[in-house]
DNA sequence: TATTGTTATACTCTATAACTATA
DNA sequence: TATAGTTATAGAGTATAACAATA
């Protein structure tokens, strides 16, 4: 059977890194939105970080995460609101159309990554996200 | 324990393919490189294709090839030669250099991933090994 | 003084459209 | 005519350094 050593795992595991990650650039092109936004989308789903903190999530650079923000904001995605505790900061927030299309993005990467394990049986899919989920922190 | 549903089998899958994609970046940028001339020092690691083969490989327009090419080759790590059946094609051939480094980022890449599994036992690790394979064409 | 965010600048990556040289 | 590659152009993404405002 195929028995892959160390190494022919992890060539294993960098191609289908690949393919999820062109995978979810076509799902983010066909919205006009580039990998980072798609990322910064499903970040902002559920928090109303700073800039920093933002950042610090996509792991960027403070300055270009201005100009991220700078675009999504120009294209109604975001808004950016003064925070209550620290006069320097900025919070940003989801505006509700972006909420909507995150959740359109959400199905369609759906049905893009479901062929990927089309070969596998429901157990073995299973396996696969067990073995996933022991490789996060 | 962990019942991982569908969905959050690929959320998993996703998760993990970003922290790929993180530590591939980290390898690449430790020499200077970017994430698409990472991905072109592995291809023409054992091929010597032309312009437009290289840019099916990598999924970019060809215009995008010509500048990739021109700062690899200014950086000594490809060169460009006349096609010996097609007066219009240029092959890219590796340098010698950038053969030791891609030898090189190998090794590199090999241990930053390597802790991504360090809670899995081998059978696990084989398990996924095989699993994955199962997920590529 | 230190931190938050922005600006200015520069480079890489990428695509589209127009061009050239060859087929 | 069609294909291979380049050029010109434009925009996104990214980092570094310098800056203003606030802590």
């Amino acid at each position: 059977m195929t028995e892959p050593g160390p190494d022919e795992v992890m060539d294993r595991l960098v191609q289908v890194s690949f393919t999820v990650m062109a995978l979810l650039s076509r799902a983010a092109a066909a919205h006009d939105l580039s990998l980072t936004q798609l990322r910064a989308l499903a970040i902002l789903r559920d928090r109303t970080p700073k800039m920093a903190e933002l950042a610090d999530y996509l792991g960027l650079d403070r300055s270009s995460v201005t100009g991220l923000i700078d675009r999504a904001v120009k294209r109604g995605l975001v808004r950016r609101e003064a925070s209550d505790d620290d006069g320097r900061a900025v919070r940003v927030d989801l505006t509700a159309q972006a909420h909507r299309l995150a959740g359109e993005l959400g199905a369609e990467i759906a049905e893009l990554l479901a062929p990927l394990t089309r070969d596998l049986t429901p157990a073995e899919r299973n396996r696969l996200g067990v073995l996933l989920g022991r490789m996060l922190p």
